[in-house]
DNA sequence: ACCATTAATGCACCAAAGACATCAATAGAC
DNA sequence: GTCTATTGATGTCTTTGGTGCATTAATGGT
């Protein structure tokens, strides 16, 4: 025989009201009914809350012992139910996700500040690291969701595609490559080429991509960002392919970017997440956010939406 | 739609056995049965607790942060229920009573010792006052109960008899009266007779009965309380009237007492409560003991129990 | 003494929760 | 790759418990 919130509500009511009357009208309930749950309560404490006459009702002396504890268990059921509807309705909460650098910088801004406006206390943790790494995080659960290139397919991880860009050259306005209209990966052999660390996501990806050429660009410099990559462009050291949504800008004062192609090789960029783990209804907002962003076309330099 | 304790409960079950079929095996409850009552919770949280496969259960972000909420809430509920239960079977607790000094030195130390020793963890303050200060501490809800003597019945008071004493005659063993068998009040005129206060119940009842007497004794000496009057008389002052179970024993070295006729006089010592009022657990199990006591004798000096 | 009001009770009814049987999905064994 | 065993969800019927209506008993006020 379980007690229950009800029961208690129904005893603080009358206790208050100090008629069963009222209170059943106060509680929607008939008369009886209360009665009946009242009597139940008692039962299942053992012992009379209530003392009733014909007239007038008021508390035992168990029962005004019995009253403050029930009040305070009622006004916690409150609260948490008032505290997991909140957390449900994204109005407290965090979301923690993992984004390569490319994202941090050029999605993501304008995506946080929308969503921070709509959800104003919902703290977000954002963890940008490298395409590895950010896997590692969601992998672990420590990031609930992440954006990522689509690489080997881990069985755990579910990859939602959201824009494919492609690759492309970057190097000085007086660059004798600027001036061309597009240029080929063979070509590039006769330019010093700067590149990514071998355990790159972008390296792999290349690498992957450009095997079956017979002409393949080899690196002269390597850096392990591509942020550091573009400033030795920048410096007149050479030459780099990049994505292009790295590019900071479409007018920049010293860099030009012109299309790479046999091959055009591309990355996917798309959100990652765990596999049979829901998302918070907070990250949920986030991933609805982001996806409107992207579906007016607030990414630039992407070769637009793709569908999946 | 009211969500309840029984909800949670199921909740924290299937999150800390993370399997449904055992949390229910544990609930006594079938798991199509177990799997609804989650479901209705969610509904009403309006979000997901459980992160559901077909092969396991794991806790969503927002069933995460409601777990130990839930935790604590049903720990308060046990915790109440425990309380009010021990509460309800004296295991705890408190009772106050307000009784005339002769109870409190000759009904009550017998009773009291039992109830303690059978009831040891309830607290009991013994309010000694005087006729009128105890009935006002009952009427006032200070005393739940008190022991007192039969007086011009208030409305909101119950009472209920428990014996019936004579008023005796207590004098030195030296005094000319002591030898009598008996005294009249018409004899006491000629002695210097040690009466309490106007305001005392005994000296207002005394007023009352002996109003019809053409000889009434006239107090020589007024003290304010009965004990008082006593150590006057025994130090050879007078004699004194009191009610027979205010003679501290039967055999003192150097009072005697001898029975007051003409009229006899008689009080009657009772149980005094508020109408309307139940008394606590614990109190109820007070009064039994003190009619258990009563029952066999327990109360030398008095007349016997009386039958109403 | 009567009336009005209050809580309790008898009874019929209905809704919510439960059990049973079954289905769909999936991890693990081979 | 296929099959099996196990897990949670769902459909259906049953049952229990709670509810409302009508009525009763008790009591304070007139």
């Amino acid at each position: 025989m379980n007690y229950e919130l009800q029961q208690i509500q129904a005893f603080l009511k009358v206790a208050e009201l100090e008629s069963f009357q009222a209170a059943a009208q106060s509680l929607n309930l008939s008369q009886p009914a209360l009665s009946r749950r009242i009597k139940k309560l008692e039962s299942i404490l053992g012992t009379p809350l209530l003392a009733r006459t014909t007239r007038s009702v008021s508390l035992t002396t168990v029962g005004r012992d019995f009253f403050p504890q029930a009040k305070r268990l009622v006004d916690e059921f409150d609260h948490a139910l008032f505290n997991i509807r909140a957390l449900a309705e994204n109005r407290i909460g965090q979301i923690t996700l993992a984004c390569i650098p490319t994202a941090a910088f050029y999605f993501l801004p304008a995506v946080i500040r929308e969503y921070n406006a709509r959800y104003p206390n919902i703290r977000i943790r954002l963890l940008d690291l490298s395409a590895n790494d950010g896997l590692g995080a969601v992998l672990s659960g420590e990031a609930e969701f992440g954006i990522n290139m689509l690489s080997g397919h881990h069985p755990d991880i579910v990859f939602t595609p959201l824009v494919v860009e492609p690759f492309v050259l970057v190097c000085r306005h007086d660059h004798p490559l600027a001036t061309h209209g597009s240029v080929t990966w063979s070509e590039l052999s006769e330019h010093k080429l700067i590149g990514v660390g071998k355990m790159s996501g972008n390296r792999m990806l290349l690498d992957h991509e450009l095997s079956s050429l017979t002409q393949r660009p080899s690196w002269f410099y390597e850096v392990q960002h591509l942020s550091t990559s573009l400033g030795m462009v920048e410096a007149g050291l050479g030459v780099a392919a990049v994505p292009r949504l790295s590019m900071p800008d479409q007018e920049h004062p010293l860099l030009v970017q012109c299309p790479l192609i046999e091959p055009l090789v591309k990355r996917t960029l798309g959100m990652v997440r765990r596999r049979d783990s829901a998302l918070s209804p907070a990250a949920e907002r986030f991933v609805e956010t982001l996806l409107k962003h992207w579906d007016k076309g607030g990414i630039e330099g992407g070769i637009g939406p793709i569908n999946l």
